[in-house]
DNA sequence: ACCTGAACACCGTTCAAGT
DNA sequence: ACCTGAACACCGTTCAAGT
């Protein structure tokens, strides 16, 4: 998996000429900047003025602004997924959990990527997309957390990905909220919590 | 506070020549339906002229894209609050889950209005807006959950506002959707429910 | 192969000029 | 008092012409 994504990289950067590939990291570098202050609507414009690349090359390099986001984001979530699949440990409800937030912290930081995230998928077939790093990354969890009764019944890998998304969204920059409404909702929120 | 917003209503109305009434109206009408089909991010441009209208007069009338969804909205968020204080009920927390599962679809179903809840308030003072109701009607809601011990420790009127809106967000057009995720988020997910 | 500058259609905002 | 048309600065997308 991380396999596949460091292939897709090398491609994208491999088959470009000298040039060309200078300005797809110096795009990248803008880009990263701009949606760090201004969000996923950032204008592409201002992205490669900064870059100082005509908007043309930027379109040649990224032909929509999903693919500016994914390559923006791709290595990131990469290294988020790798860490999924790491822990060997004994509480799989507690791993999906901690999981769970470190997803949540990471959108919250990162302006734009949950939005990336909850836009349609939009998949070019065989396509490494960020969505589907991160689903294969819970599907896992979910799975050893539901086989030791860890998760509520009728909780999906679609709904845990909506639901980080969604508070990823809504406390953009302000992890410390993002958490706690994460933590609330696992532990739910309509009665008191029992116990320790 | 249904007086208040009549208030404004009237005020709004009232004071313009029946001609800009008139336009005042179209505006609405146009915005309603663009807001439904294309969101919150739908375009000035188009809703005035929809409308039949100048662009610039929209902007008289409405001197933001916030004010213009406020205008939009009012109406439907003050009856839905009006009957937060409606139930008489004896199931303080029963009744703050179906208000919110209530807000959810609202929100859900309204595109842009979620998004216009998160935005920064942007509250003139005194001024009557959607996110002040919301916040006043679940503030009871929360205030009689939390005396009947029905409402987890540590949930405020802000984070259920918040949770609310997110999900709304997450899952436009899709109440359903949003419907189940409250529950699941309500009733927590990290552990299997017990009894009925 | 990759880039640029320019063109196109659109947008939000503002203002002078109308009635 | 309210409206309009026009101007301004910006945007995303596309393309012919360059090296």
């Amino acid at each position: 998996m991380s396999d596949r994504v460091r292939a897709a990289n090398k491609n994208a950067e491999k088959a470009l000429r000298a040039d060309g590939r200078r300005n797809r990291e110096r795009i990248l570098a803008a880009a990263e900047e701009l949606i760090a202050s201004d969000g996923a609507q950032a204008s592409l414009e201002a992205i490669a003025r900064n870059a100082g690349v005509g908007s043309a090359t930027l379109h040649r390099h990224f032909a929509s602004r999903g693919a500016l986001l994914e390559a923006v984001f791709r290595d990131g979530v990469a290294q988020l997924c790798a860490r999924a699949a790491d822990n060997p440990g004994t509480d799989p409800g507690a791993e999906l959990a901690a999981w769970l937030e470190e997803l949540t912290v990471y959108a919250a930081t990162h302006r734009g990527l949950a939005a990336a995230l909850l836009a349609a998928p939009d998949v070019v077939p065989e396509q490494v997309c960020c969505t589907a790093m991160v689903r294969e990354a819970l599907d896992g969890l979910v799975a050893r957390a539901a086989a030791a009764g860890a998760l509520n019944t009728g909780v999906s890998t679609g709904d845990l990905l909506l639901l980080a998304n969604a508070i990823g969204v809504a406390t953009e920059a302000d992890p410390a909220t993002a958490v706690r409404l994460l933590r609330l909702a696992m532990a739910g929120m309509g009665r008191p919590r029992r116990g320790p």
